[in-house]
DNA sequence: TATACTTGATGACGTTACGTCACCTGCAAG
DNA sequence: CTTGCAGGTGACGTAACGTCATCAAGTATA
């Protein structure tokens, strides 16, 4: 049985000594050898365990996670709310991209950075995000300010449904039908934020989709496609059916 | 002329007091006016720039960048490299999710997941990274394999690669063409990236390209559109006459 | 054999952008 | 006079290590 230091694993998984110890010290991955003198020997059901944790740490997950994972534990609870954290991260850099584009751009065009236009340009997305409620009348209007508190980044609901919408596009890319278990879970998950949203108001719910379709420079909301609100639709009736 | 009190700023800019107190204390944001007793109070510019922080900020800057682009500085330099990094971000975001959702694929499908599959899943894409490889002679495997060092997913080089091939397609999408100055700044780092990789074999350089054009299931290269191809042709012509 | 080099180990502090105590203070209301 | 509130200042905690400084064992060299 081969037994491996800490500086021949470091070199052959392209990591650094420091984790390894690191690993050790938060229990993470305990070498299953120690030298008289604290030396590390690794076995190689070790490396196994360790080739496991650099999957998944390559997915993101915080290595307390990892060793949860590691220990058995519902697998798939774990990676989806990774996936959907994954998926409000993709959305947050996405804007953050296009607004650094965007002021790239204007470098380019006016030679020097004007904040006014930076403003102008931060303070039109804002506007953007409220101007969709124009579609609603005055009564409906209250509700929603209350519902839907913070159209801003951070608001957990809208990242949601994003969250939601990206998932529906995968399905889609991946013919997954709206008729199978992801789609009924997705549906319930769409009826759960919604209800959240419109507390049980069907009506005001129904107008939501509708103002959705209208096109994303009209509304300033995420835009959605018809074959995504098609496919929500699907699930939906699958499920209540 | 009207001051405002932490507080009210906090509530008006939804951020914290902690905040506002962390921004002073690094000199990033420093009140016009203090009380007697220490207390802040913000003006009219003041809160002006705290816009401007905060917008850089939406722009993940770390805020030590966003105190240099504050005290002017070449603006377009931070947020080039701003965006490339942005896009590196992009990119490993976009492999882990791929890397999560299909594991959860699996588990639909198997139940449980097998470590089997997911190891062999990482080790195909690891094959795949070097298999690209065979198209070139053996004599200058050895060359590619000290000149390319690691092609996993840390690897500098191929990330300032795929920065470089997103800002093309960017410039593409925008009608941009490889003869402007963007143009000219992505030839020089294209030139500059290929040197350090090839270490101005010319011959090699070509050859590389060539096999770029494959497509990407058969190189387990990042792939290449014909149009990138043409921008970045386009625009290094550009640069050397 | 003395010396130097390599590789390993162990603290301990640094990093980012704050959150979260604990504790103190000036001021207005009840 | 107490209470409460809005403000203040440290100081510690966070995630996942990087980066010293220092020490010990084993190996190679002069």
């Amino acid at each position: 049985m081969k037994r491996w230091t800490t500086g021949e694993v470091a070199k052959q998984r392209n990591i650094s000594v420091r984790t390894l110890r690191y690993y050790d010290q938060i229990q993470l991955l305990t070498p299953s050898f120690k030298d008289d003198h604290g030396k590390r020997f690794y076995s190689e059901d070790d490396l196994f365990k360790l080739e496991k944790i650099i999957i998944l740490k390559s997915l993101s997950l915080p290595l307390e996670d990892i060793r949860m994972i590691l220990d058995k534990l519902t697998y798939k609870q774990i990676l989806t709310s990774h996936y959907n954290y994954l998926q409000e991260e993709l959305s947050k850099l996405q804007t953050s991209i296009s607004h650094t584009a965007s002021l790239i751009n204007m470098i380019d065009l006016e030679e020097s950075l004007s904040w006014e236009r930076v403003s102008e340009m931060v303070q039109n997305s804002r506007k953007n995000a409220k101007k969709w409620m124009d579609y609603f009348p005055e009564e409906e209007k209250a509700i929603l300010q209350e519902s839907l508190p913070n159209l801003s980044n951070n608001d957990k609901t809208i990242q949601k449904y994003i969250g939601l919408l990206r998932r529906m596009e995968w399905c889609i890319q991946h013919n997954i039908t709206p008729e199978s278990d992801e789609g009924a879970q997705i549906a319930s998950e769409l009826i759960e934020v919604s209800n959240e949203s419109f507390q049980e108001d069907n009506n005001l719910m129904e107008k939501f989709w509708e103002v959705r379709k209208l096109p994303a420079e009209e509304t300033g909301l995420y835009p959605i496609s018809e074959e995504v609100l098609e496919f929500a639709e699907r699930c939906i009736a699958y499920v209540t059916t």
